[in-house]
DNA sequence: CAGCGTGTGTACGGTGCCGTATAGAAGTGA
DNA sequence: TCACTTCTATACGGCACCGTACACACGCTG
């Protein structure tokens, strides 16, 4: 049995870049092929077709952007605002955001991708829950701020507004803190707890 | 001299809509005249080639989407509260909030979009900041706010989350209220303005 | 060193789009 | 009615991409 001279997975990781440095559209297996130094014979012992690698390219992706994360980050440790950064850090690594924020535009047109970025969004927005739950008065105060927290991270590259002398980390930083500060109703045992760990649940 | 038949904004708002369905990509002369029910023959007298075309539709959005919604909503009248409500929903309207997320996805791709993004979003930023300054206490606090804002009116669409029990326009509306109540440390004077009236700057 | 299988290079037909050329249709003015 | 101008339909060459076909070359296996 030959050698594989281009693995499987070269494949799928250059279409990854590609999607993020242009969408969907820019996943073409002649370009792919171009950029792995390589002709597009080989691709297709690989892949019934490109429909194909643009699925496995967005498993690739939904699996790096969930579990993987969040594994990582309860691994780390931390309080819950180091934690939540932590994740938005890993989640919106300077690889992995150009592709979420290509596969969101992508998901505008493509229900089956919508569908896929739900499962996602759901996971995270479920750990992000947990982090933010002990400092919120109730739920609909937990619910605004996961929303809060979600949307900054994910509008942050997709605003070219100035702040002033502020720079966009500055002002990031203190949504960050408002995030976190606890609710005027919160009880006062949770709003006290800086040290991360979640309410025992009883 | 004969009678235009195919008049030239049809080709440009024919653009936007394409734009807001597909992206810049989709934005394809001869897929337009099939919309118009004509050939791309007439195209050229209009527009020098493609990117002229493209050129004029993002002239054609960006004006629609500062100067007029800022007027028809000072035009409209109301408090800080409800004028930012309108405008929110002014620019994000079934129409122009399509067109809006291409533009910021083309804008992570092309530095010449970017900058006319910079533009309209600077623009949109600063009259936000007009209707939230009287509830914050400092500007850290108003930049904190006008991003939340902003970034929660963008990213509404790009989150595919549910929320349990809650719609997702619940959840805005608690963001709201949130992003317009007073600052702890706000003067007392400005946040008992709920007539929407400005500082008179004295 | 043969013989084979697997991955790859190259060539091909098909398609869809861009931009140009050119002829024709539709309206205008004498 | 007859030029004349202006817009449009059609046809064309060029290009880039997809998916297939086929032949070659590598590197195992005996």
């Amino acid at each position: 049995m030959a050698v594989a001279r281009t693995a499987r997975h070269r494949w799928i990781d250059e279409g990854l870049q590609a999607l993020a440095a242009g969408g969907p559209d820019a996943v073409q297996i002649e370009s792919l092929a171009r950029a792995l130094g390589v002709s597009k014979g080989g691709f297709y012992g690989y892949f019934d077709d490109r429909r194909a690698l643009l699925g496995e390219v967005l498993d690739a992706w939904e699996s790096r952007s969930t579990e993987r994360v969040i594994e990582q980050v309860e691994h780390e440790g931390g309080d819950a605002m180091s934690r939540a950064r932590r994740a938005a850090e890993l989640t919106f690594s300077a690889e992995l955001r150009p592709i979420d924020l290509a596969v969101r535009d992508w998901a505008r047109r493509d229900a089956a991708v919508a569908e896929r970025l739900r499962r996602v969004d759901n996971v995270r927005i479920a750990y992000l829950r947990t982090l933010l739950e002990p400092v919120c008065a109730d739920e609909e105060d937990l619910e605004a701020r996961c929303l809060i927290a979600f949307s900054v991270a994910i509008a942050d590259r997709l605003i070219a507004a100035d702040h002033g002398a502020r720079t966009r980390s500055d002002v990031r930083e203190a949504v960050r803190r408002q995030l976190f500060a606890p609710a005027q109703g919160a009880p006062v045992v949770l709003a006290d707890r800086r040290d991360g760990s979640l309410p025992s649940g009883g």
